[in-house]
DNA sequence: CTGAAAGCGCTTACAG
DNA sequence: CTGAAAGCGCTTACAG
């Protein structure tokens, strides 16, 4: 069944134009029956149709898209496809777009301000209805001639740097705050905090909460107890280290994200003493390790829908001033902030 | 700085005509500019660039493509964008597009082969140089016409049903006989299969390594040993604990993928016997588990990269018959594939 | 009920 | 070095 031949490839594909010579009707009427409008009779309707099965016909929606205005799909720039966190929210905006019958573009920014650029741009020039844009970058003020030329964009996850516009976040400030006063009402006093590299925004929010928490206690904070910077495991490693020894090792850690937590499950379970850890996001099995990880969860699910949704409201029309959408989190308990602080 | 109107939205977008009526030059003199070709004095590049900065132009690539024939973008048809196993797999693809210069569209077939085929003649219709499908449903003729109309395609994960076309897998056949080969060597006699469902083409290959390996063993298989059906947890835990009791219970159990492994440890953690595990696919955290999970690791990410790189090969103009691309697996050994027999 | 003409925003092929 | 005309494959607006 493999008919494919060097001369028959793109570019030759039957048009509307085959297929009205064929079905020896007019282009319009084509049109007409490919698109379902009404006013044809059914016997041209069969020929027609007889002729775009023939034919191998699939209308191309690009050159649709030229002439109608919108193309019917939204871009989204994550800062990585392979990133459990974000796996959710890709698919949560996928079924929105879905239901309001637009297809996704998609790529990963690596955290690279420019190539998060450099995607954003690319999906424009595509003239992609709506963006969904996971920061990388601090300043997006190169989007504005976009969004002023009518491409709707919702940040999420992370502000918008340097422009105003739609933002649907996290509560990283309560949620660490809460976690962090959740260890110190199982009698933690002294508590580290690792994070991630400080320009990221939700990084320091969650820092921020580490700190109230830690003032609204009355307790001190080292210098040596806080560590920001990048989360591969290495660095995490040597952090968490650094903080379980010495004259005055931290009882307790919060981790400020995923990866982070990942890591400081190994370090504690190889460490001489026990350290209870609460972490900011849930992840698989966190309830079968032996203590369960006790987690502050941000629902990344809820996270896209809510950005999704918020973008096609005003791609329908709705002309409302920029918006900040903060969602809660959730304290979920399974045993590693349970921990009393070891004696030392 | 919103100065987003209703009037002035998608649509009134200035075009190169715009441009080169602002610069007072002729319309290929902004082509020129906008792609860098030859040929134009410094000073009228000024102009034009002046101009295009003044109205905020970007080049409308849709328009270009339509006249360029090709699209330099490609789609990827998975089963789900929030699955795990293929998180990995979709940055794969998306970086060997990315080295291509194309874009991304993808999106979720969620095991539903009408969704499959909806999404993939979507893409076609958006005239994509190429697909990369993770078939969901087991009959591709739908396909041939646009495969026939020079849409580079590659089925991967699980093989195109009815249709001659370009294949990558892992050898789910080879890597779960060698993991029951591993639970035998263990000294087990009376070990389970419980895997996807029955029409998905890896869970029968699955099926019939652990035959193989049974069979190789002179090992017998008694008919509750092997259960195929969904991976929801409801289901796999009813199958699980239905081998684990009665009269002949299994002493070790084979897991067809990700989704019944990790049900297949929680009910195992919950078991009064312990029960030797080893699981198809490899996750995060399995070797944080006690014991550690042993596993038969695919490679998602070469599967996504072979895949991509053998769709532009083809677009590349390479011509050549379809092929059949196997991938090793891996056996990681954790300890809990190394557990004895428990006494029954 | 049907179709010819114009146009969406670009690039191609050609002429000056 | 520069630009006017034609065309990519559709839809829109209009006429019969």
């Amino acid at each position: 069944m493999a008919q494919t031949s060097p001369q028959y490839r793109y570019g030759n594909r039957p048009t509307m134009k085959d297929v009205a010579a064929r079905a020896g009707v007019g282009l319009k009427t084509v049109s007409r029956v490919v698109n379902g409008e009404p006013g044809v009779t059914p016997d041209t309707e069969r020929r027609v149709q007889d002729a775009i099965t023939a034919l191998g016909f699939r209308r191309n929606d690009s050159a649709r898209i030229l002439r109608k205005g919108r193309t019917a799909s939204i871009g989204l720039v994550l800062e990585d496809l392979a990133d459990p966190f974000y796996a959710p929210l890709n698919r949560a905006v996928e079924e929105v777009a879905r239901a309001h019958g637009a297809l996704l573009i998609n790529g990963s920014s690596a955290e690279d301000p420019d190539r998060e650029r450099e995607l954003a741009l690319a999906f424009c020039a595509r003239r992609v209805d709506g963006l969904i844009v996971i920061p990388a970058g601090d300043d997006h003020r190169y989007l504005e001639p976009e969004i002023a030329a009518g491409i709707a964009t919702v940040f999420v996850d992370r502000p918008a740097g340097r422009t105003a516009a739609d933002v649907v976040l996290s509560d990283s400030f309560g949620g660490a705050r809460d976690g962090v006063a959740h260890l110190v009402a199982h009698g933690h006093r002294r508590i580290g905090f690792i994070g991630d590299q400080p320009h990221i925004h939700t990084a320091t929010e969650r820092l921020r909460g580490y700190r109230a928490a830690m003032r609204a206690a009355g307790l001190p904070v080292e210098e040596n107890w806080v560590s920001l910077g990048p989360t591969a495991p290495e660095r995490v490693r040597a952090a968490a280290e650094a903080m379980f020894s010495g004259p005055r090792p931290v009882t307790a850690l919060f981790a400020g994200n995923n990866r982070v937590t990942v890591t400081a499950v190994r370090v504690i379970a190889a460490a001489a003493r026990p350290v209870a850890l609460v972490g900011f996001d849930d992840f698989e099995l966190a309830d079968l390790l032996s203590p369960g990880v006790t987690v502050v969860a941000q629902d990344a699910a809820r996270l896209g829908r809510t950005a999704a949704e918020r973008l096609f409201r005003r791609l329908d029309g709705v002309v409302e001033a920029p918006r900040r959408v903060e969602l809660p989190t959730r304290l979920i308990v399974r045993g590693s902030g349970e921990l009393p602080p070891a004696e030392s």
